[in-house]
Formats: structure tokens, sequence, C-alpha cells
DNA sequence: GTGGTCTAGACCACG
DNA sequence: GTGGTCTAGACCACA
């Protein structure tokens, strides 16, 4: 899978890697039980810190979503714990700014729908 | 209209103030052409410095959500200069790894649709 | 002269006044000795504060351009006593970082002139 | 490039710098690309608080005059997205009182424009 | 070490 | 009394 950094982004590298990373697993870029390029190969590969590419795998083990062992290095979880109510939530919070400037510019709900559709179109199921 | 800081957010201040008050405007809570609270009033009110207010409104500024001039004091413009397509590139770039990790968690796409819902029904129109 | 305010510049109340009359009198639709309207009636007209007018007239006094005494109120002088070269460094200094941006955005001096014929145009001598 | 600030002038902080380092690049002093010094460097050069310096670096940023990332700190942005049309109208708005006194102090228009082929001379292409 | 955020307090310009 | 500017100093996020 190709990972793109944009520096000039607001947001920060390891939330971008992050990103990618769990939009990989949802495209099925990257499968359960694959191994993720270790933390010194991707900072090479993306010119960036060693401390930043750690950071976000750090982040995705500590929510879940990759593990880390000396043995086998960094993989793609097969079973992810997360919750679904402690993921509406925080979806909830992140979505309703949105929403409200999409009210306020007068955008109808189906733009905003079809904008949803087009980026769930090819994933799992 | 109750404007209320959570201090342990991740989300700076000044970024939950702007949240709130585009949020307020969606809501209907605040009308277009209404005053907001001056800098110095609704600091104190929120226990914070005038200076994070400050921001919170300047940024509302130059996003084309308020309007400040000494003469008026702050208040809520009555035409709002968004551009749509930038706003759905934003939307996308923001929405599509929330949506990612629903996929992974199996959440079925019509229980995102109705949180969506949750959050529009009482808006506008 | 008709005098218009614009409540959504950065430009203060006092100084858009002190510009537009000293236009006006570039243009001739103020002739040397005119009157200008009191500072109760025009800011009654405009409807903004008497102080901000009296700033105004104090200002362009100052300067030299409108001369005010009881008997007479206020009105434009017939001679202006202002010195060339303090003018010519205040305009150096306020026209070089516009130059510099029009430099940089390509923007070719001859639409600079332009832009300067077209406002000149139909002045004085 | 050498920055000097006047702590006389009408000015605020902030605009000097602002203009001296837009005037710098039209100059050729600042290159493309190259970096800026950081917040810290600055203010302790120029004996002004960080803060000041960053105003006037957010307000470059946003001007799309410069770039401020982590990565590479804050640099001369090499592609320049500014609109003609907006900055003539900024020109004129900012120019004509200026025009307006010379003409009522009877400079001559050919002394104008020697002042601006003056600032002009060393400039670009 | 860098910029981002927040606080605190001061003075000034403006209306 | 309002926002604008500046200073000073602190802590954190990021790389």
């Amino acid at each position: 899978m190709l990972l793109e950094i944009d520096f000039n982004s607001n947001s920060p590298i390891y939330k971008q890697i992050r990103d990618q990373i769990i939009i990989g697993i949802a495209e099925g870029l990257l499968k359960k039980d694959e191994n993720l390029p270790s933390v010194r190969q991707l900072s090479t590969r993306l010119g960036i810190n060693m401390h930043t590419v750690n950071k976000a795998y750090k982040m995705l083990e500590q929510e879940g979503w990759i593990g880390i062992n000396k043995k086998r290095g960094t993989f793609i979880n097969t079973q992810f714990g997360g919750n679904k109510d402690v993921f509406l939530e925080k979806f909830e919070e992140n979505i309703k700014p949105l929403l409200a400037e999409a009210e306020i510019l007068n955008i109808k709900k189906e733009t905003v729908l079809e904008c949803i559709d087009k980026i769930m179109l090819n994933w799992g199921e």
C-alpha cells in the first residue's frame, strides 16, 4: 500500500499515517495478519523522523488496530475490540460541526449522503 | 445561547467555541444579525482568557460566519460566502477515516445514517 | 458631496471621512472656502458618533486641509502648506509594500500605471 | 536579510515585519523556498516578543506568501495564488487618498511616477 | 527545538 | 467600554 504524506496539511504527520492505515484496512488493501513495514523502513521511505512513525504505530496499537511484538514485527490485528458506542460518540462529536456548516451553507442532505456513499462504495462486505 | 467548554477535551478551547457557535447558527439558536457577547463578557462567563475567545472570534470572522466591527460589535453574518466544493473536500477528508473505522468495526451504514439523522433532526428549514 | 462609510472596512471611520474629504477636494467636488457640514449634522447623517466626525475634522485641520473657527464653522482652506518632501516620504513608505506585492504577483508595471491614470483622470488642472 | 523595526512608527510591528518580508521577496533578497528564521530566533534578534513575530508569520501564511510546517519550518512559497483583481482593488483603495493629496499639493504626476520608478528599479525580472 | 495553545496583564485606538 | 496590539511566561504537541 502506498502511504502519502501531505506536509502542508494541518493534520499532524503521525495522524495522517494512522488514518491512512485504517483506511487501508477498510479498503482491504491491508489484510488481517499482514505485516506493516518496520518503523525504520517507513520513516526512510517517507523522509520523516522515526519517532513520528513510531508514534503512529503506538497509537494504532493502543486503539487495537495493530499488534506489535518483537518476533512478528508489526501486523494488522485479526480481531478488533473497538466499542461501538464509544465510536458513535466520537463520530457524533466530530461530524456535528461539519454538518452544521453544511446546513448553514444550504448543502442538501442528499449531497452529504452521496459523499458518504462515494467513500464507502468499494469497501468491505 | 449557552456555551460550554470541556477543559479535558483534546479539542482546543477556541475550536470548541468556534464549533458551538456554528452549531448554534445551524440550530437557529443564533439568528442572523444577532450580536455575540463581547470578548470580555464571554471570557469572564466561561472562566477563560480574553485572547482565547478573541482567537475563536477571529477564526469565525476569517471563515465568514461572523462580522466584527467597532460600531456593531460582533454579529452573525446574514450571507455566507462559503464555497460548497471546498466544504465537500474538507468534509470528505474529515469523515473518511471515521467511516473507515466504522467499516472495520462492522457498524452498519444504517447506524451511521441514523446518527446523522438524529443530529440534523431539528435544524433549519 | 456624498460621504459613505463602509462599516466593514478595516479602515477606521474617522480615516474614511478624512480620506473622502481629501479626495473630494482633489476632484473639485469641494471648492476652496466651501463650508463642511457641522459635526452634529454629519454624525447624524452618517449614523455615527460625534466624536468620530470630530476626530476626522481635527485631523484635517492639523494637516492643514481645512480651517475651523466658531464664526465660519468648518471650511476648506484656500492655501495648503503641505511639504512636498514630507509627502513623498510618506508616499514611498505606503506604496512600497504594495508595489512589492504587485511585483511578486507578476502584475505588469503598465497595469499599475493604468490604475493610477484611471484615478487621476478627472482631477484638477 | 536584515529586518529593521521602527518602534516609533504608527504601523504595528507585526505589519512592519510582514511588509519587509514581502519587499524582501520582491527585491530577490529572499529566494523562493528559502527558510525564514524561527519565531524565537527572530523575536530575540529584533528584541520583541515571540507572539508578535508569530502574528506576522501567520498573516504572511494566511495571505499565501509563506508556508509553515513542522518538517520544514517557515519558508517562502514557490507559487503565489494571489488574485490580481483583488490586489488591484486593494491597491486603488490605498493609493487613491495619497494621489488626492499629491493633486492638492500640486505635485506633478511625473514626480509621483519617478518615485515609483525609483522603488521598482532593482526588482524582479 | 519548533510552533501551538493558553494565561495574565498592560496600554492604545476607536467610537 | 470595545477590540487591537504588545509583552511575558508557561506547558504541550510535534518532529
